[in-house]
DNA sequence: CGATTCCTTGACTAAGTTCAAACGGAGTGG
DNA sequence: CCACTCCGTTTGAACTTAGTCAAGGAATCG
């Protein structure tokens, strides 16, 4: 792997805690690869064999089942992906594909949990990590299961405009179609409810949002701390 | 807290392989408490401050958004939940409520992170049960995304009979509106969708079951162990 | 019993999908 | 440099699915 990344792998919140002897050791135990953009990392029903760490690039998690295919998550560096499976030592519940050109780690499983049952910290942290993903996934699902299909794109607006920091204007991250999947919908729902928020607050240029009336759009999204605040748990 | 209650709860998962001393100290700390049927146990933004054991009677976690409902999860004896919302300190994303009356252990927050810190097993199989948590949360997400309210209604019948050691006839276990709104849908659409199951493998009568054609049934659910295997994690 | 609560059914409405065609930008090759 | 192609997006129209509203029925519980 390569030097210049191990800062930001070290400043994960999974490693953050952890003995630079462990740190040190997991890594030379790892690999980093290239891959490029469309590429499926692996499918779910495979034994999960490696933790994954997105270190550059852009990956979604999707799921596939008679046909159709959804994705469940988008995954931005830096950060691990299917932590869950590794832990349990079971299968993929969903397949990894790239979305551009990505550098990813490769952590094998099986260290890892050498690992984390000689190290308290890393356990802890671990624990934590599950935690989240645990409540995210709960958000995901309240979202769906409560939230129309414009509501749910008004606040993935939000919450996106919000995690870059607050801005007013952004160009979207991934291609409308993945978005659309992630967000439950068809490529032709989301336009229509993208067209359809034109007078709610965002304007749109292709791929460019500008939100020109916050409080308009979060009445629509009908914005909520417990579905949307995705950063530092509340 | 009562002393027949405590094997059913030594044995679960989260506390099967800890010391006796921890064990014995985490339930001298937490109180057991029947609470009468329809009876809000906490709501969803309200700070976790106990790990919730349910030792008899059945409970709903529901999420609540806008006016709008809808149940997340369905918790039968014996079995811990709002693990996660412990562990990181935060708020509830979701309210509970008793179906049944229901005896429940109450185990403080504080105390269950101290024990974590104290002993690694424990902190293994809170680990491990946060992981099968998620995983869970991945699958209802996977099953909302993909299926359609009929496909729901198919998958969890067969699930359901699975659950109970792989019987074929069973009465439903909850009010019709609360598996409705578990399955996110309204409790007409459930109905109907239950009618139009009887032609495809089904038989009722009022809340019984009898599942009489499972190959039938399991076509139209697309039955996906990737989706409903929601025991022992393959 | 009578009252309440839950479930079912029917008719209607709204939301979202499907299919098909047109549009538009990015990259390619003549 | 322009035409061409490819691919993602947009738009339109028909259709399907699920939700809403309202009424009737069945079961339950005081």
């Amino acid at each position: 792997m390569r030097d210049e990344e191990k800062p930001a792998i070290r400043s994960l919140p999974l490693f953050r805690e952890v003995s630079t002897q462990t740190f040190e050791g997991l890594m030379a135990v790892s690999y980093s690869q290239a891959f490029p953009p469309q590429l499926d990392l692996f499918t779910q029903g495979e034994r999960a064999d490696f933790l994954h760490i997105l270190v550059e690039g852009s990956v979604a998690l999707h799921a596939d089942w008679n046909g159709r295919e959804a994705v469940m998550a988008m995954v931005r560096p830096v950060s691990s992906f299917i932590l869950a499976a590794c832990i349990r030592d079971v299968r993929y519940l969903m397949s990894a594909r790239t979305l551009e050109r990505s550098r990813i780690l490769m952590l094998p499983a099986v260290d890892l949990r050498a690992a984390i049952r000689r190290e308290p910290e890393l356990a802890a942290a671990v624990m934590s990590e599950l935690a989240s993903g645990y409540r995210g996934m709960v958000r995901q699902a309240k979202n769906l299961k409560l939230r129309t299909a414009r509501e749910r794109v008004a606040a993935w607006l939000l919450g996106h405009a919000h995690r870059q920091g607050g801005v007013n204007g952004f160009t979207l991250p991934v291609e409308k179609r993945d978005l659309a999947s992630y967000l439950g919908m068809t490529p032709e729902s989301l336009s229509r409810a993208l067209s359809g928020l034109k007078t709610q607050g965002i304007a749109l240029d292709g791929a460019r949002v500008i939100i020109t009336d916050r409080e308009r759009l979060a009445a629509v999204a009908g914005y909520d701390p417990l579905i949307d605040e995705v950063g530092d748990d509340i």
